[in-house]
Formats: C-alpha cells, sequence, structure tokens
RNA sequence: AGCCCCGUGGUGUAAUGGCAGCAUAAGAGGCUCUGGACCUCUUGGCAUCGGUUCGAAUCCGGUCGGGGCUGCCA
C-alpha cells in the first residue's frame, strides 16, 4: 500500500510512528474544526485536505465538528455555508458531524471534576484585575486573592454561576495551575466566563461557556480523535491542551501544529476579508478576486485544482507563503484537460470576407477538447462578417508579431486561410477589415508548402452570442499587501483587479452553458458562467488567462529589453 | 526581556550520517491548425561559526535571522 519513495511530511511521519508503537491501536481519527463565525478560504482548504486526505490514506475517519463555544460571535448561517464549502471541495463526514456545544454538559462535568479535585476554583477578580495578575512575558504573575477557597465553596458558586445568578464578567472559573509559569497559557488560564447570551444550538440552556483551550481538547477526547491536528499559534497550548487532559485522566489525543497558508498578492484573515467586503472594494464573501472558497468557485477555479495545490504545497512548520502563480498553475493544468473549448472575441474587429457570398453560411468541425477526444466535436457557422480580435491586427507590424496585418495570410481556426486586404478606417479609427478567402483552403487547411505563421479565433457575426465579461486580475499590486510600512493594504488594491467589458461576442455553442461551467475561450484563457447570468444576458467570469508567450515577449520589449 | 517554534535554488518542498532531488518560476530550443498543451536543455540552494565523525543539510554547541505568546477570542 506505501508507495515506495512517496515523500512523507512531518505529520505523516509521526502518525507512522503512532502506528508502529500502538500508541492508538493503529487508528487514525482526525478532524476539522471551524468555528462558524465565518466563510471558509483557501487556508481552511489546507486543513481540510490535510484531515481528510490523512484519514482516507490511512483508512481512518475525519469528522466535521463546529467548535462552536463563543455565542457571541456564531451563526447558524455560517454552519449551513461551511458544510456547504467542505463538500464542494469534495470531502465527505458521512453521519460524522458535530458540535462542540452538543458535549457543554459533559464539559460541566468534568469542570466539577477538576474542582472537586482541587485543580480548579473560581475567582471574583475582573478581567482587567486578572490580566493584571497575570504578570507579564518576562514577570511572573500573582495569585488571585480567590485561589485558595474551598473546594465546596468552589463547587457552591461554580453551580450558581450555571444557574445564572451572576453577572456577565462577575465570576470565572480558573484552572488553578502556576501562576509563576514561563508560558503564560499556563498561568491560571480560564475555563468558563459568564455569558448571557443565546446560543445558535443549545438556546438559553447556558449562560457559562466553556474557552477554546478548555473544550477542545476535551471535544478530541469525547470523539477518539487520534491526531488532532491544528495551526502553528497553538503551539504554545499544547502544555495546556496536555495538562486539561492529563488532570481528568481521560483519553488523550495527539496535539501536532503545522503552518497555515499563505498566498502572495492577497490577504487571507475574516478581519481584512471583512475590510475589504464592508468598504465595498469588493461585492461579497463570493467575490470571485477574494481567496474564500465561494470566490474561487466564483472565479471558476475547479475544487480538484485546489486540492492539488494543497498536496504540492506539503506541509511544514516554516512559515511561508505559497506564490500564488503556483494555484494559477494548478488551475490551468486542471482547466487545460477538463474545460471545453469555444471560440469566443473579446474585443471584436469586424471582418468582411469579400470573396464569399453575403447568403452563404458552412459549417465547421471543431474539437471539443484537444487534450481529451472523448469530449467530442462540434460544429461551428461561418459566414461573411466575422470578429475577429482587435489584438489579432496591426497596421505596422514589429518583428515578432505574426498575426494578421496587411497583405498578410493568416489561419482562421479549422475555417480558411485568408488574406488581409485593406484596414477600413473612419476618422482614423480601424472600423473594419477587408479581405478574401483561399477556397482551396476549406478546413483550414493550408496547400501543400504553404505555411501561416498563426492562427486566429473568430466568431461567425450572424451567429455570435453577446456577452459581458469580467476580467479579473491580482486582487493586489504587490505580494504582501500587509507588510508595506505606513500603507494600508486597501489602498494597495489593484485598480486593474477587476475589469468588465460588454460587447464580447461567442460562438452559438455557449447558449448550453450553465452557471459556474468551466470552458477555455481558445487563445484566451478560461473562463466560467457567472450566476448573474439571466436568459438573455450571459455574464463571463475570466478564470485565467492563457500562458501568453507574445505577452511576454511584449513586455520584456516595454522594459528596455 | 522570558518561554516556545523554525531557517535547503526566486518561491514551495524532499533527502535524517554517504553524489542535495522534485515542483513551480525564469532563460534557450523543439513541436504545433490555440504564441495553449507537450518535449528537451540551462541557470539557481543547505543562514553562519565551531565541535563530533573516515564522512554532516542531517548529530551537538554558539551566533545571526524569522515567527508565535501578555482575550473572560479561536
Amino acid at each position: 500500500m506505501e508507495s515506495k519513495e512517496a515523500p512523507r511530511d512531518f505529520i505523516r511521519k509521526i502518525i507512522d510512528e503512532d502506528n508502529k508503537s500502538g500508541r492508538f491501536g493503529g487508528r487514525v481519527h482526525t478532524r476539522f474544526p471551524p468555528e462558524p463565525n465565518g466563510f471558509l478560504h483557501i487556508g481552511h482548504a489546507k486543513s481540510i485536505c490535510l484531515n481528510f486526505g490523512i484519514a482516507k490514506e490511512y483508512g481512518g475517519l475525519c469528522n466535521l465538528r463546529f467548535d462552536d463555544t463563543n455565542p457571541l460571535k456564531e451563526e447558524q448561517d455560517y454552519v449551513r455555508a461551511i458544510e456547504e464549502d467542505v463538500k464542494w471541495l469534495g470531502f465527505d463526514w458521512e453521519d460524522r458531524l458535530f458540535f462542540a456545544s452538543d458535549y457543554f454538559g459533559k464539559m460541566y462535568e468534568h469542570a466539577v471534576q477538576l474542582v472537586k479535585a482541587g485543580k480548579a476554583y473560581v475567582d471574583d477578580l475582573t478581567a482587567d484585575e486578572i490580566r493584571d495578575y497575570r504578570g507579564t512575558l518576562t514577570t511572573p504573575g500573582r495569585d488571585s486573592p480567590f485561589r485558595n477557597r474551598s473546594a465546596d465553596e468552589n463547587l457552591n458558586l461554580l453551580e450558581r454561576m450555571r444557574a445564572g445568578e451572576f453577572a456577565d464578567g462577575a465570576k470565572v472559573l480558573r484552572a488553578k495551575i502556576d501562576m509563576a509559569h514561563p508560558n503564560l497559557n499556563m498561568r491560571d488560564p480560564v475555563m468558563y466566563r459568564i455569558l448571557h447570551a443565546k446560543h445558535h444550538n443549545t438556546g438559553d440552556k447556558w449562560c457559562i461557556y466553556p474557552m477554546y483551550d478548555w473544550a477542545h481538547g476535551l471535544e478530541d477526547s469525547i470523539e477518539g480523535i487520534t491526531h488532532s491536528i491544528c495551526t502553528l499559534e497553538f503551539e504554545d497550548h499544547r502544555p495546556l491542551y496536555d495538562w486539561y487532559l492529563d488532570a481528568l485522566g481521560v483519553y488523550h489525543p495527539q496535539q501536532i501544529e503545522f503552518a497555515r497558508l499563505a498566498l502572495t498578492y492577497t490577504v487571507m484573515s475574516k478581519r481584512f476579508l471583512l475590510q475589504l467586503i464592508e468598504k465595498g472594494y469588493v461585492r461579497g464573501w463570493d467575490d470571485p478576486r477574494l481567496p474564500t472558497l465561494r470566490g474561487l468557485r466564483r472565479r471558476g477555479y475547479p475544487p480538484t485544482a485546489i486540492r492539488t495545490l494543497c498536496e504540492r504545497i506539503g506541509v511544514a512548520k516554516v512559515n511561508s507563503t505559497v506564490d500564488i502563480e503556483f494555484l494559477e498553475h494548478c488551475v490551468r493544468e486542471d482547466l487545460n484537460k477538463t474545460a471545453p473549448r469555444f471560440s469566443g472575441v473579446l474585443r471584436p474587429l469586424r471582418i468582411v470576407i469579400e470573396n464569399y457570398p453575403e447568403d452563404k453560411m458552412e459549417e465547421f468541425e471543431a474539437v471539443n477538447n484537444p487534450e481529451d477526444p472523448a469530449a467530442g466535436k462540434r460544429k461551428v457557422p461561418f459566414s461573411r462578417v466575422l470578429y475577429i480580435e482587435q489584438e489579432d491586427f496591426m497596421e505596422n507590424p514589429p518583428p515578432k508579431y505574426y498575426r494578421l496585418a496587411p497583405g498578410r495570410e493568416v489561419r482562421l481556426r479549422y475555417a480558411y486561410l485568408i488574406t488581409c486586404k485593406e484596414a477600413v478606417k473612419e476618422n482614423g479609427n480601424l472600423v473594419e477589415l477587408r479581405c478574401t478567402v483561399d477556397p482551396d483552403t476549406r478546413g483550414g487547411n493550408a496547400p501543400e508548402g504553404r505555411k501561416v505563421k498563426s492562427t486566429l479565433h473568430w466568431v461567425s457575426a450572424a451567429h455570435a452570442v453577446d456577452a459581458e465579461v469580467r476580467l479579473y486580475d491580482k486582487l493586489f499590486t504587490v505580494p504582501d499587501p500587509l507588510a508595506q510600512e505606513g500603507m494600508d493594504f486597501k489602498d494597495l488594491i489593484n485598480p486593474k483587479s477587476k475589469e468588465v467589458i460588454t460587447a464580447c461576442k461567442a460562438e452559438p455553442a455557449v447558449r448550453g452553458l450553465k452557471p459556474y461551467d468551466r470552458f477555455q475561450f481558445e487563445r484566451i484563457g478560461y473562463f466560467c458562467v457567472d450566476p448573474d447570468t439571466t436568459n438573455d444576458h450571459l455574464v463571463l467570469n475570466r478564470t485565467a488567462t492563457l500562458r501568453d508567450q507574445w505577452a511576454a515577449i511584449q513586455e520584456r520589449g516595454q522594459s528596455g529589453k
């Protein structure tokens, strides 16, 4: 089963060791534990792929568990959205959908156990006082004056906390560890706070809610998780995770921390994404420029490509930033193999084939996907008046430009070889091209010995479908918008991150497309149908451009090289 | 400042005591009815100093550098 040289990341190595030693009886059981207080992004995707991926590889299980311990921040709507996004990414938790709030009862019983054992106490200090007593990074903290209450008194107080006798913030339950511990997390951490708030799941049943550290290990323990994988910032919390579980003497999973995903030219944290949305820089959580799963979906990124990326970037403990080009590469690679091809002209230039009859129409056969013969073929209509891309004609072409120019012959893909006879202008503006076809080149085949340097895409004017196309590009102008000294990241938004063009022309076959369908406009890029599309208005999103050597040549020319 | 974690091509990662590999990016060429895809080649890396060893990216120590931690958030 194990392929011989498959590189193993440090997490899989730990699991291999545990399986060898029989630590968890050979079981592997992970979990993805989002807090339902926002939408998932590609950083979460890394964690999802890791947790579900590992479970699958080892023949184990992965739970979807909502870590809903803070009623002030969490909403039912997010639960539904997160479930949807995890499914879209391609993972299945089967019947293992859990909520931390399902365990509030058990958690409380365990808290009582700790109180009875003299390992937890009720503290009357205010939040400010607790902070003050905690000490600093370099100085030890001081014991709370309430630290040595008797177990009976603590028990009584805890019960009254639960019963709702006290106001928010009046008291907390704390673990009794060590106020001088060099790890601040161990200086008598808060286990329960009083919050008279309605919880999305438990309603008004509780008015005390568990803190993350107290809750999380217990959730893992209750579910029989073997490896509790989380991000690096919880490394300092592991001693506490271990302390709680040891103090309780319950089943004890292994917490493992890895570095979260960061990408260039974007921001990932909910806080910054929210700013972009609330200030109107983007249209919502599903804006195609955002790294949210919903944004990527609307942009046309296939979930398989996102999974491929997550596999390839690996897992480690170094903080690193993946180049967004790498994501785009995975997307292009995926779409190249799967996306059907169509012809579409973004910025139309009208051309008239002078020696082609006005009332004539032919159909040519076009390959749907050269990478996938099973995708079949389709017919595309050809007639006297066509559209080609404005970029595909130059009156005075520079040396390496080998598209259409006056007097030059090129191929119209699948159709004919044509020659440009005249560029017609009005007031100095190019309005149309007069061209001729060589009837002997029907189907686009050049007679023996004749070569044309370029093949252009085209659309028959009489048969064209109009479309609005939204061109997307990198959200920011710099790789790390948050690291620019003295600059608000919002001022670094790429003004060209979204450009809308409206007079686009596509071949008739695009009429069969549905929202979110992905395809390629040959020679242009990958696109998908935006859900804004209506019966008489087609809206397309550009997912990614094709790699473009000509653009690279131009760029180099401009940079003076 | 105290505690914890981490330093391998531009970027992301392998190799765990024995020739530093892969992917991506970049450059050159080939092929092509998409200047796409594909194929070939090239450039480029073990933070640093010392120790152990026949031999160190790997083990040990120092230095330097990066990150995290002082919520009744997760």
